[in-house]
DNA sequence: CTGAAAGCGCTTACAG
DNA sequence: CTGAAAGCGCTTACAG
């Protein structure tokens, strides 16, 4: 770098560059770069072209130009992209990515993308913003690739696929969420245990049921594959899988949903067949939203920090942009079980197995 | 082109307005004049009226201000501004808010304001946007008049204090709901009631109280300042109100409390007394938050369309923007009383009044 | 609260 | 051509 960079004190971007930087760095005076700037004759052709070197080395722009306004904005927007904004999902997404913008001091333009609707995507791109964080359950490849060549930096929310190489992700630890259900399970002395998983192609659907296999797997417990079912996260899917479980002769003293909603179609298949939670049946759930506290019995559940993962995904998206993070970053935040009242010991059965 | 040219086509040849000219003609300081277009609270209200005169006189416009370029590619951005972005309350807002942005195809700009950060207001100013949605719980003149003086279209959602004249704002029925609430009671038979009221200097604690009382005036029942208590809008603060009316010789049959959480507190009350809900209490809350239909026994209440406030408090500000609405509109959608397990008839009393 | 004073970033007029 | 000096419009820090 140029020995003259001593006298540009402060870190670039957060003060904007003013005539007497320009003037210091082109070793002439601040009246020569403002006749520069305002197209002037009256300046040597020699000095006009060190000027404008400087200009751009900076990044010098002048007040109130219209590049001014559009790109230099002292603080800029940072785009929060969501499926919608309706839910708790959605709303501790957004507390989450706020509390980072507020510290930050970025504004977040909160953009709802419904289905094939791309009107998002044509916003976003015309208004050249310093990111996107994505929580969208469905980021296809061409809009990645909109993103990726209009060089908005990207992080994706908790994506239901593995991303694409080159894009970066945050989600939380469902591997070990799973693994620790069925801890927590085990150490209440249950051995018949079945899971519900979600969508069979949905990454954290596929983390959570390994997590939990795993850990039975330690102790010595083969899950058979007629305990393993898979519902759409949904509370009636699950339901009706969990009555599978639930009427067969080898019945389960555990079941470990992957989703609040679909534990509560647990709920209710066990309401139909008569089974009292926990003592007939513990049921484990996975996301803790608000409704698990509200159920009853409470729900024992899987905490995920949503909040936290926008927290994350924010500063990740700063990270980026600023270069000091890889564009193909993955953080995964720390899930925690919290135990309620549908977890106890196992029913005493006459036949012991 | 310099942007401020376009502002300046509005007044062809003449000098544009400085500061100076302003504080001249408002017989002031030009330091009093910058705090005034900054939104700084330091100036009296007076002398801030005078200068915002003057300023729209003469057309001051802040150099470096987006006006021009937004006016000629106009930045379908509108800000919403919320005092925080956490709790039921906000997050329907914003889902009311973000539809009808959604619907208009203008993109939303979500800002947290916080006590006195001012960070928004300077964010808000220096973008120089379409307008601002503003759900603060606290809109101080001064930060208003920063908005009028940047010629910034505001809309007040569910404003605590009337707004000045010249501020337009959306609400709720209050009054109707307190009406309402009083009218189910009644009809249920109860004859002894009490209301809980938040903060006395609250427009909607006191449009609600008074809608209650009128309803019982209109049957002959005068509402004695002993069923009058006052409550700081939360739980805790209410239970102790309700433990005072419930604890007296002359115990209501029914409250009603002017937000779901201070119902929540009538609940704790009756419960440290073992009454029960409804056979010897009825309560009826206002908000219908989601808590309304979980707790037990699920709250009857005043069902806010807070959603809907949102989406036509940004409809509104469309509208203004436009020139199709007045700048001083005031808008207010209808509540409802929702029926639910916490009213029945008073129970039999052996001495009848 | 109010505004005099100092300061900042830029422009203008002009001496060399 | 070049840049010191004066000036303009605005903001900030602070005395009263």
């Amino acid at each position: 770098m140029h020995p003259a960079s001593v006298f540009v004190m402060s870190t670039p971007g957060v003060r904007r560059a003013t005539l007497a930087d320009v003037a210091r760095r082109a070793h002439t005076s601040v009246p020569t770069v403002s006749k520069v700037l305002r197209g002037r004759s009256d300046v040597s052709d020699g000095l006009r072209a060190r000027i404008l070197e400087v200009i751009a080395e900076v990044g010098y722009v002048r007040p109130g130009s219209t590049t001014a306004v559009t790109a230099a904005h002292p603080q800029p927007l940072v785009d929060l992209v969501l499926a919608g904004v309706a839910g708790s999902w959605a709303n501790r997404i957004l507390i989450g990515v706020e509390r980072a913008a507020v510290e930050a001091g970025v504004d977040l333009v909160v953009s709802v993308a419904r289905g094939d609707d791309e009107g998002w995507l044509q916003r976003l791109l015309a208004r050249d913003l310093g990111g996107a964080v994505l929580a969208l359950v469905d980021m296809t490849g061409s809009r990645l690739a909109a993103l990726q060549a209009a060089r908005v930096p990207v992080v994706l929310l908790d994506p239901s696929r593995r991303p694409p190489s080159g894009v970066s992700s945050v989600g939380a630890t469902n591997w070990a969420g799973g693994h620790a259900a069925a801890e927590h399970l085990l150490g209440l002395g249950h051995r018949e245990l079945a899971v519900i998983g979600g969508f069979k192609s949905h990454l954290y659907s596929q983390a959570r049921v390994d997590g939990f296999r795993s850990a039975l797997a330690e102790v010595g417990i083969e899950l058979a594959s007629e305990r393993i079912g898979y519902g759409d996260w949904a509370t009636d899917d699950a339901e009706e899988v969990a009555a599978g479980f639930l009427g067969s002769p080898s019945r389960p003293t555990a079941i470990f949903a992957c989703s609040d909603d679909m534990a509560l179609g647990v709920y209710r298949a066990a309401a139909a067949l008569d089974l009292r939670i926990p003592e007939d049946l513990s049921v484990v759930g996975f996301d803790d939203l608000p409704e698990a506290q509200w159920v009853s019995p409470a729900l024992t559940t899987v905490h995920q920090p949503i909040a936290e993962m926008g927290e994350a995904a924010l500063r990740l998206l700063l990270r980026m942009r600023s270069g000091s993070a890889a564009v193909d970053a993955r953080e995964e935040m720390a899930t925690r079980l919290i135990a309620r009242a549908s977890t106890a010991p196992p029913p005493l059965r006459t036949s012991t197995s």
